[in-house]
DNA sequence: CGTTAATTTGAGACCATTCAATTTCGGTGG
DNA sequence: CCACCGAAATTGAATGGTCTCAAATTAACG
C-alpha cells in the first residue's frame, strides 16, 4: 500500500526551491496516486480534455506537443524523471497541450483534487508549486527564441545543452554522457527542423568534435564549445543557489 | 494621493478568474504604486536585474525580449493596457528577460514586496495572480508553435488574431479595427522572420483581402479567413466561461 | 518642410525543405 | 546464431521559402 518512496525524489526537487517542514514533506509523500506505465508514443493527457489527473514521471521521458493544422507538430518541452508533465493542464484545467511518453515510461497519476488540496492547505507546498510552473514558463520562453531566432545549429546544440544541463541535476549523467530520448525525427519537432536537415545538422556537430551520439546515448564531447555554438546561458533554468534564495521572497 | 481608480482595470481583469471579496477588491485597490511614463523603446526592466518592482502597463503596449549572442533578438510576448508585464520576474526574482516599451506607455510601478505580500495572504488574489501567470505560460507554448511549425503567412496571421482577440477583451476595438502597436520590423522579431519577408507577407495578406493595415490600424475584413489562414484557436488563452470556472478549483 | 524612421521594391544567394531511395540499427522469431 | 523485419538514420538532388544587401519610396514628426 505504502508506495510513498517513489515521490521522494518530488520532496528532494522541491526542497530546492524552498524550505519545506516535516508535515509539508509527509503531507507530499502521503499523496494518493496510481502509478501506470506507458509504451513508447502513448498518449498520457490529449489537448482538449478536462484534467482529472496529474502526471509525475517517475522513469523514462515525456515530452509536450501540439499539432497544427496542416498536420506538423511541435514539441513544446522534453521532461525527465522527478518532473511534474502536467501541472498547467491540471491548475488550469484544461488541457491545451497533449503529453506523450518518449520511451516506455511510469508515471504517478496524482488525482487533480490532491494537488489542488496541496495547493490549498500547504503554503509552502504551493510555493514550490508554483515555483515548478513558472520555471517551466521561463522554458518556454527561451524554446521561443530557440526556434524563432536561432540557425540549426544553435537550437540544436543549445536543446542538448538544455537537457543535458537538466539531466545532470538529478544525477542522470557520467562522464559527460547521457541518456538521449529523442529520435531525430522527434528532435526535428523539438527544434522545428525537418528529419533531414536535423540529421545533417548532428553530423555537422559531430564533425566539429562537439557531441558523439549514436542510438540512445549523448556524449558531450567540448561543453565549452557545444554551449557556444547553442548560445546557452542556464539563468533560463533558474537554479543557480542565489535564485532559488529570492524565490522564497521578503523583498 | 488616491489613484486608485487606475487599478481598476486590473481588479474587473482578475475577477474574471475567480471570486474577489469585497475585501480583496480593496486590498488590490490599496496596493502602493507610482506611476511612471515611458517613451518609446525604453526600457522598464533589464534582463538579468533584480526585481524590486513590478510593473501594470495603463496605457499604452509593451513586450518582452531576450537578445541572442549573434545579435538578434526575439520579441516573446505582446501586452496591452490592463496586464501585469513582469509578475514572472517578481515572482522568481530575477529577470530572464527585459520589457520594453513600444510606444508611449503609463505603468503602475507596485513594489515587489506588495505583490508578494498579496500572494502570501489574499488566496483569491493568489490564485489570480497564479492564473495570470499560467495563461501566460499557455501563450508562450503556443508561440513556440508558431515560430516553430508555421510558415510566414500563418505566423503574422496567428499573431495578428492573438492581438485582436486580446484587445477585444478589454473593449479596445470598434467594427473590426485595432489599434496595432507593432512596427513591421517588431512584428518581424516577434515571428522570427525578417522585416523584408514580413512586409511581403504582409503585402500577401491584404491582396487575400484579410486585413487592412496602415500605420497603427489594423482592420480584420475577414475574420474567417484569418483565423484560417493563422490556424487560430484561441483555446490557449483560456478565457471561455467554462474555462474560468474550473479554474477556482474544486475538482 | 526638413529630417529621420518606416515601409516598400529588386535581385541574388543560401539555408532548409521536399521527395525518394538507400543503408544501418534494434529487436524478434525460426 | 542467423535471417528477417520495421524503424531509424543517412545520402542525393532539386526545389523553394526566406534571407541578405542595397536602394528607393513613403510616412511620421518636430
Amino acid at each position: 500500500m505504502n508506495y510513498s518512496q517513489h515521490l521522494l525524489p518530488l520532496v528532494r526537487r522541491w526542497s530546492a526551491y524552498t524550505d519545506l517542514s516535516d508535515g509539508d514533506r509527509n503531507a507530499l509523500l502521503d499523496l494518493p496516486y496510481t502509478r501506470k506505465s506507458f509504451s513508447k508514443d502513448a498518449y498520457i493527457v490529449r489537448e482538449g480534455q478536462l484534467s482529472r489527473e496529474c502526471g509525475l514521471l517517475l522513469s523514462g521521458f515525456a515530452y509536450r506537443q501540439k499539432v497544427i493544422g496542416n498536420g506538423g507538430r511541435q514539441i513544446i518541452s522534453i521532461h525527465i524523471p522527478t518532473e511534474f508533465i502536467d501541472l498547467q493542464n491540471s491548475l488550469l484545467g484544461v488541457a491545451d497541450h497533449s503529453v506523450q511518453s518518449l520511451g516506455p515510461c511510469e508515471v504517478a497519476l496524482v488525482p487533480r483534487s490532491a494537488i489542488i488540496a496541496l495547493r490549498d492547505t500547504r503554503p509552502a507546498i504551493r510555493l514550490a508549486m508554483w515555483t515548478e510552473t513558472l520555471i517551466d514558463a521561463s522554458i518556454f520562453r527561451e524554446w521561443v527564441v530557440n526556434v524563432g531566432r536561432r540557425d540549426s545549429k544553435s537550437r540544436i546544440a543549445h536543446l542538448l545543452c538544455e537537457l543535458a544541463f537538466r539531466l545532470e541535476r538529478i544525477g542522470g549523467g557520467k562522464n559527460g554522457v547521457f541518456e538521449f530520448p529523442l529520435t531525430q525525427e522527434q528532435l526535428a519537432d523539438a527544434t522545428g527542423l525537418t528529419p533531414v536537415h536535423t540529421n545533417r545538422t548532428l553530423q555537422a556537430l559531430r564533425k566539429n568534435g562537439l557531441i558523439e551520439l549514436n542510438g540512445r546515448s549523448l556524449k558531450v564531447l567540448d561543453w565549452e564549445g557545444l554551449r557556444e555554438v547553442g548560445d546557452f546561458d542556464e539563468l533560463y533554468l533558474h537554479q543557480q543557489p542565489e535564485t532559488n534564495q529570492r524565490v522564497s521572497g521578503t523583498g
